[in-house]
DNA sequence: AATGAATGAGTGTTCATTCAT
DNA sequence: AATGAATGAACACTCATTCAT
């Protein structure tokens, strides 16, 4: 419903009726409309979280670990659209909802990835002089730019194809030279 | 007003009020709030390409003209928080609104900043096997978030630093091995 | 309500308010402004005329007819005076809601009195040369000028002497010689 | 402009535009936008009534003069049509407009009929026994009832048709018998 | 005399939230 | 637990009127 008409252009009724609920019943569950949204934000980066440590755990090798992280990211949204348009639109919706909740969510991503960078930069697979602050905000941003871009046009997204290409520009942007020769 | 409220927090009355005219006054001016927020939006787009193209004239080499799109965006809106706050947030405010206005915008800059790296692969100076496409969205992504997290911490922002960071890694990514040696 | 102060001078807030309902409240009950109005026209409209098909079927003499519907017509108004102000005013606030709406009722009632006209010209009791357009016009337009004139000014109003009164002459303009000697 | 969109749909601005002024120039000549609508009424009927004076004027005879007051009713509304539509519809807009302002036109209207009905009722012509003012409000309503139905619809009108109608029910209704004969 | 930009009170309508059932 | 009728504050927008030019 939000994902369709974005959150202020839907009533609580019109999200209740596509929940099969009346109204009220609503406000069993959330305390606000604005606590539907936040429910709903928090849900879906847990389960990332979730799988993203589940996942990360099965290697050691941080540029493997990288590729697993933006894999994810980007399956999980193809996977589900209506989440993606969420995510692209309705996180970023005022400075004060971001300052106050969304952003605490990014800032959690983008340290779990700063955290592989800062570890593949010990391995002495990634270039020890650029800061993982930078690197992990390129990446971040090049991701969700790719997103961005399937979500609002009607282009086909396929993320392995999406995450090659990125990878393939970041990785050669982060990597040593003797890594790379 | 919208910059610090969000747009959907900020009644026609309150926006009227900073302006220090009556309510009525916005309508002898913009035909419905929305348009408020669509003007903004436009002039802000209007500007920043006139500059553009421009100071892009000054020069023949692709990574120099890079280098010039690269600081306005981000200079532009270091010099103007608000209008950062706004092309952080508002700009993406609901699905709809997206698709049918603002992502226009951001497709004539990317279209932009395709074309120069474009220019760059013919030039010799850009790797020919990355797409231009996924390079730009990239490079915009990358920049997008480093004003992101500028405008949602109270970090300080130095837009030359930023620049040299984002371009250090974007252009090891993209640069050929002969340029690069 | 609209009585008092006539449609365009009631704001809803005030109709609810005589209602003893919060304004929204009204909004679950009619769609808009408009069809509060449109609402107690129909309702009114199709009382009258239920009442009048059933008192009309215990004759068959069409003089006789008339002599109830004219009764009926201004019984009813003279029992409810806030509905004759409304009828009098409001059903013709503007050609466009004439033309739309209101008329069809009028035109409806006309229908029904032409029937009977014409049943009595069958019957030989009333002229066969006036059209029953016409006659409906007249009579409608003579019982609709004695309501108005009751409606705004302070006399007091019989029905039953109003409906001789005005029959008196419309049926002496539209008996056969015959049937008047 | 009021004809085509009634009073309370037309603004000032657009009455002004119509008009070919600016719409301060509007309050130079009027003091409210309802001294427009009652300027209009009152000039309307100030002519009427002159013209009617002067036309009745010409003969003695109470027919006579009631076929002149229902030939001039229809013609003027017939020559204009939007006069006819302020007539019908504005001129009733609330019970307040009509009770403080409009109804007295109406009065003065019906009393002038009023007059020549009596004056025929000494002369022998019209019947004794009915009253001056049911009459008038009989002759008015039949005429204004058709006015309207002419107003309200696509029909094509002829006053001179319409007048002879009219009077030949409104007459028959009223005249004496010796006079019938 | 004429203008038209500015005003700000007024109003129809929406919708998050409550609560009696 | 679930309902949905009722609420009333909030808000976008209109427009009659004013007044400096």
């Amino acid at each position: 419903m939000i994902a369709e008409n974005g959150f202020f252009h839907s009533p609580v009724s019109a999200i209740a009726a596509r929940a099969g609920v009346a109204d009220g019943t609503v406000y069993l569950y959330f305390k606000s409309k604005d606590q539907i949204l936040r429910t709903a934000i928090d849900t879906a980066f847990l389960h990332f979280f979730e799988r993203a440590r589940e996942e990360m755990a099965t290697t050691e090798d941080a540029a493997q670990q990288l590729r697993i992280l933006v894999r994810l990211h980007l399956e999980t949204l193809a996977a589900n659209h209506a989440l993606a348009v969420v995510m692209q639109t309705e996180v970023r919706q005022s400075a004060r909802f971001i300052a106050e909740f969304s952003r605490q969510h990014l800032v959690d991503y983008l340290n779990l990835t700063r955290e592989v960078i800062r570890r593949g930069q010990q391995q002495g697979i990634f270039r020890p002089d650029v800061s993982d602050r930078t690197v992990a905000h390129c990446l971040f941003g090049a991701l969700d730019e790719m997103v961005s871009s399937w979500v609002f046009t009607e282009r086909p997204f396929e993320p392995g194809t999406t995450a090659s290409q990125v990878l393939d520009i970041i990785f050669r942007g982060i990597e040593t030279q003797s890594n790379h020769a």
